[in-house]
DNA sequence: ATCTATAGAACGAACGTTCGTTCTAATAAA
DNA sequence: TTTATTAGAACGAACGTTCGTTCTATAGAT
């Protein structure tokens, strides 16, 4: 052996490229052979391993999906309150923006349904459905203003979600973990019960 | 005449038509001959009258963008404070985004970098930056906590723009006129001094 | 009123290119 | 030997675009 490398580096690969170039230029302005050529694998293998070009995009999305899910779910198991559990979340989103840009960028901004179809959008995923739920046992249990379920979910994550873009568009100057505090104390005053 | 249609009508159907199927498919899954066909015109005209197909994302664009930087010009005439104008700017987003959705879409859900390469971020639009403007202000007078800028703005507009992509995924159940007051008022009190 | 000239709008077949995908052969692993 | 994986040339459909032409409306000349 020595000279080939596993399938699972080769299938890894071709994921960690695939979602490069589809956060640096686009799903549409990335062809299989850009990832053919970044990835130093042959069109023939990445044929084998997805069968085609969506297939690829469904993994990175499924992937990175499920784990946001776990990381949500992880956060619900540690905290009981609806207090506790959004700031970690926001926490959470804010670390993964900062150390994997890519991914973020894939899960939270790139339009998915122009290139997976089937695909529900962003805010009916699990985990954001998650994030609704959460929301909605603090409206249950008082610790939320007794609002719109959705005005208190866009309430609560609008504000984080658009630093994130500002910060995944380059116009931020400092790192996300400097305004995580004030921009929670935002979030949490404008429906804290 | 009579037989022939003006030269202002085939050039503004091809903008409506092109408007309405990029933001149903995406700028790449419409092609230059769906636009002719839907259009009803021919492909010489098309390109007699923009050029190429990324002028015609770039007329719409700027058409867009103007009328939004339009309105908000004259909101921040109407009114004097922060707090009524960022208000008048939510209400209008809200309105034109029931009243004509594939703008709003466009303008705000769209990535426009994938197929208008020179164009800036979104947030760094003409609109985006009044919005901005209108927030420093505000936190100048004193009418808002002070606070980081960015923060200030992702807080009081944030919410009320994911409300607008929920409308536009056709998830909320109810016109955005009905969010309106409610939503506003998280908005206003996350950062109001 | 009639004819001629000009501008530019509209037309659509055809072109070259790119892209996603297929196919066959070769190589390594079991 | 059999199976799994890699290789990259070749394919064909679809795309954005070009271009030679026709059509229409108007303006000037007669």
């Amino acid at each position: 052996m020595a000279l080939q490398t596993k399938p699972k580096d080769t299938k890894q690969r071709i994921l960690n490229v695939a979602l490069r170039l589809f956060t640096e230029r686009g799903y549409f302005n990335t062809s299989m052979h850009d990832i053919q050529h970044e990835a130093q694998v042959s069109i023939g293998s990445i044929y084998h391993h997805f069968g085609n070009k969506e297939a690829i995009a469904k993994a990175l999305f499924d992937s990175i999906e499920a784990k946001m899910y776990t990381a949500i779910t992880n956060i619900m198991a540690e905290y009981s309150t609806s207090e506790e559990r959004c700031k970690a979340i926001i926490y959470y989103l804010f670390e993964v923006t900062e150390s994997n840009p890519e991914s973020m960028h894939y899960m939270l901004y790139a339009k998915h349904r122009e290139f997976l179809p089937s695909e529900k959008p962003v805010c009916s995923s699990r985990p954001f459905s998650l994030m609704k739920e959460i929301v909605a046992s603090g409206i249950a249990t008082g610790e939320i203003l007794k609002i719109d379920l959705n005005i208190a979910a866009t309430s609560i994550f609008g504000g984080p979600i658009r630093l994130i873009f500002l910060k995944l568009d380059g116009v931020l100057e400092h790192s996300l973990s400097k305004y995580l505090s004030e921009s929670w104390e935002c979030s949490w005053r404008s429906v804290a019960a």
